[in-house]
DNA sequence: CGTCTACCTTGACGCCTGTCGAAGCAGGGG
DNA sequence: CCCCTGCTTCGACAGGCGTCAAGGTAGACG
């Protein structure tokens, strides 16, 4: 298989908007395939410790050396992990020197979570910043 | 809590409590197994499209057959899928008469989303009830 | 009673995925 | 220059998961 496939674009933004709580309308097949890449992304208690480990820490980014300890996984289950993470459109990494630093899109996150509450009747979560500001896969 | 003597115990409210956003402190081994449990149910498109289907039906709660009619899959698949929803806490079923209606537990939806945000500044929809409204999951 | 509909369970099959060891690439120091 | 460390990719293996056909259960209706 070609090994980068960058290719994917995820258009969270573009196919589920900014604000399509799920109980107002029923989600489309399209909409449901994205949504559901993103939440598949999540489904694994690795990977939902990773992007805590890495929104939590100081300075909003994480080296790989620190993520790594945490677990008791190899070195190439913890990097599989990133990439999938990565190629989600939820985090995004960048090398400084030996290491690599990778930081959460708190975009996604936000998008994500307003999708799921009924009708947000204030919520402030719903939109920090504009749908464009959704990040484009680099993977 | 024992619940009723069926076979998973989520307890989706006593680990992740009521608002722990996953940005502020790294998940512990057990919230994110609990968190990963809801949000693989949540990783697949059809499952996906099944939730948005009765949380957004009328009344609230949707019948299989209504469901069966969307998809181009096998009666016993959209079980399956609904069996999963179920097993996480997204859902509960009922029957009545022949038929069996499902509805969809906003609390879980909204306690997942509140994971999600960042910081949730004075964001009302963190909690809607109470978390001992955590529905028993039935299985 | 029998039968029909609606839904669930079982068993099987193929793909997807999490995991590892080994090997490869990128930089920093000797 | 060579080596050493940090991270990723490759190849392989076991287990999990989505799907269906066939068979089972619950209730309605005659």
């Amino acid at each position: 298989m070609s090994k980068q496939g960058g290719t994917e674009e995820h258009a969270l933004a573009e196919v589920v908007g900014c604000c399509s709580p799920l109980a107002r309308e029923p989600l489309s097949a399209a909409q449901s395939v994205e949504l559901a890449r993103v939440f598949k992304a999540m489904g694994d208690p690795v990977r939902l410790r990773l992007l805590s480990l890495i929104a939590s820490h100081a300075g909003g980014e994480a080296c790989v050396c620190d993520l790594t300890d945490v677990f008791d996984l190899s070195g190439p289950t913890i990097s599989h992990h990133l990439k999938v993470l990565r190629e989600a459109g939820l985090i995004s990494g960048e090398r400084r020197g030996t290491w690599v630093y990778y930081r959460v899109h708190p975009d996604v996150l936000a998008q994500v979570s307003a999708v799921l509450v009924p009708a947000a009747p204030d919520s402030p979560a719903a939109m920090p910043g504009d749908r464009e500001a959704l990040p484009v896969v680099e993977a």
